[in-house]
DNA sequence: CCGGATCCGAAGCGATACTG
DNA sequence: CAGTATCGCTTCGGATCCGG
């Protein structure tokens, strides 16, 4: 009983991170879930390492996995946002718990010399 | 202001990524918190699908994060297991987070018609 | 039992240039 | 502005064989 527990709770665990796995999906929706709607150049710069190409993909997934909502407004030229759905926001105990742990991490790190620094 | 705070909200979670993300790590820091210490076999098992060499570089990877702590006992053969370190349970409410995400996630796609159902 | 070594295809990701 | 197209590198990850 303990071990169908366990793999049916791993396969959660997969799915999810065929969802948001990847270097990308998780900053675009904590981005999102901080201020909806932003538009594709907002988030781009707001990562500021994406390329437009992995962001245009990105996007698109989340999209199919209605995670995040794309609305196209018939201004000239063309202009796009996009927003969290409610099933994106759903995932918002899921990025606090991963964004505050990883805020703990990063002072950790800086409390700690470093490999280079202690051979010196 | 809101700027820098979300820069700085971003490589934490970057840096957490870094730490935990591809396909394995998680998985396998689940498994020991739910049950430490587990020997490179059990661990092998439980998760079914991963490959003797993939389970080693990840376990390598997680213990040099000081993630997970390897112990080796000088039984004959020698005799190995691996368990949570207290940063590791660290990332409990992470894996929670996620796990309970990932079940109401699969009971939504169990419940959603599936393409091919639909076209037929 | 617990891995290491090697090979190899697949996938992820980036750089750059281009378009409506 | 909001992407697409093409290319190529790098990493991921599986298969297989080997060793203490």
């Amino acid at each position: 009983m303990k071990q169908t527990y366990c793999t049916a709770h791993l396969r959660s665990i997969s799915d999810t991170l065929e969802l948001i796995g990847g270097k990308w999906k998780l900053l675009i929706l904590t981005l999102l879930h901080s201020e909806s709607p932003m538009r594709f150049s907002e988030i781009e710069r707001a990562i500021g390492t994406i390329t437009p190409r992995m962001l245009s993909k990105e996007l698109k997934e989340l999209e199919q996995n209605e995670l995040v909502e794309r609305r196209v407004y018939p201004t000239m030229p063309v202009s796009v946002d996009y927003r969290l759905t409610d099933y994106g926001y759903s995932l918002g105990s899921v990025m606090v718990a991963l964004g505050d742990w990883g805020k703990n991490h990063r002072r950790r790190i800086m409390h700690q010399p470093t490999i280079e620094a202690v051979n010196r």
